[in-house]
DNA sequence: CGCATTTGCTAACGGTGTTCACCAAAGCAT
DNA sequence: ATGCTTTGGTGAACACCGTTAGCAAATGCG
């Protein structure tokens, strides 16, 4: 007898073989799915802030004790629905990448980049507890979740850098200037990533660093309003910055409207 | 009689003249600066969500509605001590600033970008209260002293970036490819900044902008701890970023140990 | 059916922001 | 010195919050 233990540390259990999830799994996956529904809505309608169990409950017609069968506390399903948005960006990033001509690298790179900034300004809240500071979480919880979901949505763009870097379109920077200390942190860096070369330039990883930190500065500057009191518009900026960033890379800038400047567009 | 009416919201009325602010007003300056000094203590302690009221009272002898005569409020209360660590890490950067030669404007701007990412991951709870979302802020709170304060920072960098300029060091960019839309911006952005040159040219002003989005995002990367799962150390790729940036100003780039690479260095 | 597991509840503890009524002390003017 | 006004602070109260412990009902399995 487990008396005490919660349900949310016992392992799935997984039972009847080929037959699929119990009922009772179905029913409890659906609830859990509930929960972390309405939080994730009280999360932009109030910030992370407003995200509370009393009042996820109250709305469930539940109360608050009950929802700890599902979730060991607050900052847990924070966790949760963090990682289920990383998903969420990926997708979307991965969808907008798909719904250009496969051959066509440069369209895909401006398509995956404009769908991030896209995704991150029509979802503030979101983004904010995704890649703004870790407040609530990180003491004393388990993130391995959200980073674990965070290398997945990078790794939607290391294959499109992957790809850009097999067809060798820019020469990668000097390498000489790179100290061993950034050597050292690059290569874990690829590592990490697990690209699909096996030996991959530190220049090029360089230049991906680069990269991600720029447009991680330009979003997040536009996301948490940091430049509201003197610009309206952050779009031109990100333009801006994506061209620049494009130029180093040797990939084609095209502004936002015009889809084929190549090939002969579908009029629509 | 105007009861009912706090205190923080009459005027300061200063009196005495000449003889400086009375006793009264002292003593309440005082308890003033010890709620701010507490509220800060906690926030570097136990981040944002960790500054309470009742727990800033309770340090203080006293109970939380006694703080209601001196703060409207815990949000109006963040509040200050942004604006108060505004102006802070504007000092630091200006005393980093003032303690190179002043004729040495790369060394200057060097020595100024790197106080700034010292002071943010010294300070990593402050900054993300800064540069971070406005998680408890925005929302019916009156958030002018901070982007007045944030302002007054900006001039820091502003006032270097400008002396740089007009030392003419390095090219524009082609101001061709700026669109319409981001020129209204950079008009509005160069507006508010007050620069002291008449009519600065927007491709000046969009190299600005473009250096402190990749600043920004290279440390609130690093603050936020973003890459840790990546990257053990993070001042390589700061590094290298400042390189790259230098590198379009115009700016010699100098490794952080040594001082001087253009004069004989005191060896020390 | 019987029994073990799962699920949700109530009660309770300690914490938070905020408002209100009230009171005492300080300051000021006569 | 006396009286009045302003100011600083308290205590009680309301409405929230996260979390734990113990218990009762529902559920599903043999």
């Amino acid at each position: 007898m487990r008396r005490g233990v919660p349900r949310h540390m016992t392992k799935p259990q997984s039972g009847r073989g080929a037959t699929g999830p119990s009922r009772r799994e179905r029913v409890r996956e659906a609830t859990l799915a509930e929960i972390k529904q309405i939080a994730r809505r009280h999360l932009v309608e109030h910030g992370t802030s407003g995200v509370s169990l009393r009042a996820i409950a109250r709305e469930m017609g539940m109360t608050a004790p009950g929802l700890y069968r599902y979730v060991p506390g607050i900052d847990a399903l924070l966790v949760l629905i963090t990682a289920d948005m990383f998903q969420e960006v990926a997708d979307a990033v991965s969808a907008a990448d798909a719904s250009v001509p496969a051959e066509d690298t440069d369209l895909r790179i401006l398509t995956s980049l404009r769908a991030f900034r896209s995704w991150a300004v029509s979802h503030r809240a979101e983004f904010a507890t995704m890649f703004g500071p870790r407040a609530r979480l990180s003491s004393e919880t388990d993130v391995t979740p959200v980073v674990e979901a965070g290398r997945r949505f990078g790794a939607t763009f290391y294959t499109l850098f992957d790809r850009l870097l097999s067809e060798e379109r820019f020469p990668l920077p000097d390498g000489s200037r790179i100290t061993p200390e950034l050597e050292r942190e690059l290569r874990a860096f690829a590592d990490t990533c697990g690209f699909s070369a096996p030996h991959i330039p530190v220049e090029a990883i360089m230049v991906l660093s680069s990269c991600w930190v720029r447009l991680y500065g330009v979003v997040c500057m536009e996301v948490f309003e940091h430049l509201d009191f003197v610009m309206r518009d952050m779009e031109p900026l990100f333009e801006s910055e994506l061209q620049s960033m494009l130029a180093g890379l040797g990939v084609r800038y095209r502004p936002p409207g015009a889809e084929g400047s190549t090939a002969m567009g579908m009029p629509d």
